[in-house]
DNA sequence: GTGGTCACG
DNA sequence: ACGTACGTGACCACT
């Protein structure tokens, strides 16, 4: 029979190290047992075994085995994060059926030299999987040791082996005798490195051997000299490189083959780390292990006994509250144990707009759904993938049985296709009460649910797009990328893809013999900012940049647009609500918010934007919105006053940190001001602000200290903020919504770091992003019931856009600008720029 | 599917 | 010793 013998420390440590530290939603990490997971899944597959045993180290205070004794005990211990998954991986494997194997006194890796050594000897055949090539000594004709690398899993079986090492297996222990690991704390001969021992090992075969005949050889005088003094150390080294082949163990493979698995065990476990990727790969579902939600409690069956019949004008009438799920063709509308059903587009719209109130997901379709129909959706109060957003904006997705499972609500799989609606009631009431909880009630009621319609306007409406202007652009732009790639083919010699990085950086940096400054993880860096730093060097440099200018304007930009536009010549993007950590919202295909506008030759591509005929667009953005977040959360007299007076802010700033009156501001030192700015809202790094305004480190650290010393209380909310953010495990914006911060809980001082940056800015971002918000469900409103020709279309995080009628034009930037500057009482004024125009180029002003 | 690069606020 | 500012989405090359 095939025995798969699994060293779990080794893995565990790979799929640790190797797989960047995640975790759910309640801080638990859980990327060591989702790596470890898919390593094992990937190997049971490859190797089918009969038998599986699960090794794991275990020491205990009283030594009583050699590796334990004293040479090992001063290895590093394991990082908290990883410790406490180790006890994950062990439940996981154990509801599996898997067999674990811990033996008082003895490490992984010498249980699996006695297993492998009793399977060989008895003609069975064990696999060994680990990361440690130290078990490649127990490789023979029965043994195959499967070592995990980063990439991929290399078997190696004797003749593989011998192909690597050019010896047999068990001389991997002489090896390492002569030439020492400082991992395992084995000394080997001081003085032999890997290359000698190697070479010494093929010619010798054993320590033993070598040490019997090395003074009559022909090895040099060093080596010798070396092999005499490392003669205790080479007996001592050999011994400590051996695996112990007799661990007191269960040693009959048929003790090993799984018992059945546990899947609601199972269910529950992975649930509870959020690795529902992993429950699929198992063929489990989330629901094998969901009890009954509390609020269906015992009385209740799991199968609800549901009476499905054909949704009627009838019902319609008479509903008052229900939950409904429609998917764009069928609608099921639920109460209580009857489930309505149509495909009516009458009875859809008529439902939509009937008083019931109404509980769904996805509503932002749903309206759109409405309008296209032009028909109204009233009264619709709860959309679980929005509760669950706010909960936790973490998450990759909010579908109903991932919130059902996550939240351990029953979620009615017994009920087939109907299970997501069936499970929706007792879902949102768990939502709801989680949000009360956590102070957001405003926050949903007040600004996600109405936004949902807001957007879906946004998006039915959507922008004017010239098509044959950006098509024009377009072929401009191919010439253009035509004559700078043969350019660049001139200098460099030869042809090649410019828009391979690795095959730029062989031009650039091997052939023409540019410095390199940056690496990457597959080698050096040819982004941007290298660039400009070697444009003097060489012309090609310069060309290079253009081409990669003309190419992402073409690729993204006029063929990524032309592609969605619609049959109406316009596009419609989508706006996402649940998709970022802090709170704005998103835009995808295409994505309206990065649009070019930073250079002349991009922000060409805005005049291809434009109002329909007899309409004109409204541009309104906030001046300096996150500053003066900022200002009012910390409540700095001196920022406020500098917001109040109506001064440029950066050169204030500039003023301040530099001492000195306005007037003798130079735009050098405005520009560094911007700069510091910037930083403070991204959460400050002396590093980052001396390599973005080209000064030394020590500089910058000055700059920071002055701008702190001039503004204390944003030093002193900072402060808070983080300190906060590090007790409670999550920051807060204005208004209420929350990011949890897992990296604050990492001993990692990089991930720490970065987690307290995260800490500084969500709080300004995300309040920003709340007022805009606002501002939008207001706007959309006000201009509803002023029943002017005006519509929102855009949104880019600080700015609005309207296309209104020529008539309306005038009270619709004024509304605009209103409802924007007053959205909320705030200690500094909120200022906002507007402006019209044909084209979003032209309203951008 | 991931990494590099670059567009935006 | 190491990595280096916050938040996104799209496209390309490469594995």
């Amino acid at each position: 029979m095939k025995l798969l013998a699994i060293d779990g420390n080794s893995i565990l440590n790979r799929a640790f190290y190797g797989i960047k530290l995640l975790s759910n939603k309640k801080g638990v990490f859980t990327n060591a047992v989702f790596g470890f997971m898919n390593i094992y899944l990937k190997n049971i597959a490859d190797v089918k075994p009969d038998a599986v045993a699960v090794a794991f180290d275990l020491r205990t205070p009283t030594f009583r085995h050699k590796a334990v004794s004293y040479y090992k005990a001063n290895r590093k211990g394991m990082p908290p994060e990883l410790a406490q998954q180790l006890p994950l991986v062990k439940e996981l494997l154990t509801l599996m059926g898997v067999k674990i194997i811990e033996c008082e006194g003895y490490e992984a890796d010498d249980v699996l030299g006695t297993l492998s050594k009793s399977c060989s000897d008895s003609g069975n055949h064990c696999f060994v999987l680990t990361g440690d090539r130290d078990s490649l000594q127990l490789i023979d004709d029965n043994v195959t040791v499967l070592l995990a690398t980063n990439k991929e899993t290399i078997h190696y079986t004797p003749q593989r082996f011998n192909d690597d090492y050019g010896f047999e297996p068990i001389k991997l222990i002489d090896l390492k005798a002569l030439m020492g690991d400082s991992s395992d704390n084995i000394p080997g001969v001081a003085g032999i490195g890997e290359k000698t021992a190697s070479a010494l090992i093929k010619e010798y075969g054993s320590v033993e051997n070598l040490y019997a005949n090395y003074e009559e050889s022909g090895l040099t005088k060093g080596v010798k000299t070396k092999l005499a003094n490392g003669t205790e150390a080479a007996k001592e080294s050999k011994w400590l490189a051996t695996i112990v082949h007799d661990a007191p163990i269960d040693i009959n493979p048929e003790s090993y083959i799984p018992a059945s698995a546990d899947s609601a065990g199972i269910s529950r476990l992975l649930s509870e780390l959020e690795m529902f990727k992993l429950l699929e790969k198992l063929n489990i579902s989330v629901s094998e292990g969901t009890d009954r939600a509390p609020e269906e409690s015992s009385e209740k069956a799991p199968v609800i006994q549901i009476n499905e019949s054909s949704l009627t004008q009838d019902i319609i009438a008479k509903l008052t509250e229900c939950e409904y799920l429609f998917d764009g063709s069928i609608l099921k509308v639920r109460n209580e144990n009857n489930v309505y059903t149509t495909d009516s587009e009458q009875l859809i719209c008529d439902f939509f707009e009937s008083d019931c109130i109404k509980s769904t997901d996805d509503a932002k379709a749903h309206y759109r759904y409405a309008m296209a129909h032009g028909r109204e959706l009233n009264n619709l109060k709860n959309d679980a993938s929005i509760c669950g957003y706010l909960l936790n904006t973490s998450a990759s997705d909010y579908t109903i049985e991932k919130l059902c499972a996550e939240y351990k609500i029953h979620y009615y799989s017994e009920n087939g296709n109907l299970a997501d609606l069936l499970s929706l009631n007792g879902l949102i009431r768990k939502l709801r009460t989680e949000i009360a909880d956590e102070g957001m009630t405003e926050l949903l009621d007040r600004i996600e649910m109405p936004l949902t319609e807001v957007l879906a306007s946004m998006e039915d409406i959507g922008i004017r797009i010239d098509r044959k202007g950006v098509e024009e652009f377009g072929t401009a732009l191919s010439e253009m990328i035509e004559e700078t790639q043969q350019i660049i083919y001139d200098e460099a010699g030869h042809e090649f893809n410019i828009s391979s990085p690795k095959q730029l950086a062989a031009v650039l940096f091997e052939e023409l013999g540019l410095p390199a400054r940056k690496k990457t993880k597959s080698g050096y860096s040819t982004s941007a900012d290298v660039l400009e730093e070697l444009r003097s060097q060489s012309p090609i440099v310069d060309n290079v940049l253009k081409y990669r200018q003309y190419t992402k304007l073409s690729s993204t930009y006029v063929a990524g647009l032309l592609d969605k536009i619609a049959p109406d010549g316009r596009i419609h993007t989508w706006f996402r609500q649940t998709e970022t950590r802090t709170g704005r919202i998103s835009s995808t295909e295409p994505n309206m918010q990065n649009i070019p506008v930073r250079t002349e030759l991009g922000s060409q591509m805005r005049k291809f934007f434009t109002a329909a005929e007899g309409k004109t667009l409204v541009d309104a953005d906030y001046s300096q919105i996150e500053l003066r977040v900022m200002a009012h959360l910390c409540g700095d007299e001196n920022m406020i006053d500098a917001f109040s007076s109506g001064e440029d802010i950066h050169t204030s700033t500039a003023a301040q940190v530099f001492d000195m009156p306005v007037f003798m501001v130079t735009p050098e030192m405005r520009s560094a001001a911007k700069a510091v700015n910037f930083g403070i809202i991204y959460g400050i790094g002396a590093f980052s602000l001396s390599k973005d305004i080209g000064t030394s480190v020590a500089q910058a650290k000055k700059y920071i200290a002055d701008y702190l010393a001039k503004y204390p209380k944003v030093n002193r909310f900072m402060e808070a903020t983080v300190e906060n953010a590090v007790r409670d495990g999550f920051v807060t914006t204005m208004l209420g919504r929350k990011r949890r911060i897992p990296e604050l809980a990492s001993s990692n001082k990089v991930l720490q770091a970065a987690g307290k940056r995260i800490a500084m800015n969500t709080p300004v971002q995300g309040t920003a992003a709340d007022l805009i918000k606002i501002a939008m469900i207001n706007v959309y409103n006000r201009l509803k019931t002023e029943k002017l020709d005006a519509k929102l279309i855009l949104q880019v995080h600080d700015e609005l856009i309207l296309e209104a009628s020529l008539n309306d034009a005038q009270r619709a930037s004024e509304i605009l600008k209103e409802e924007m500057q007053g959205v909320y009482d705030m200690r500094v004024p909120l200022a906002v720029d507007v402006h019209t125009g044909n084209s979003w180029y032209d309203a951008k002003g």
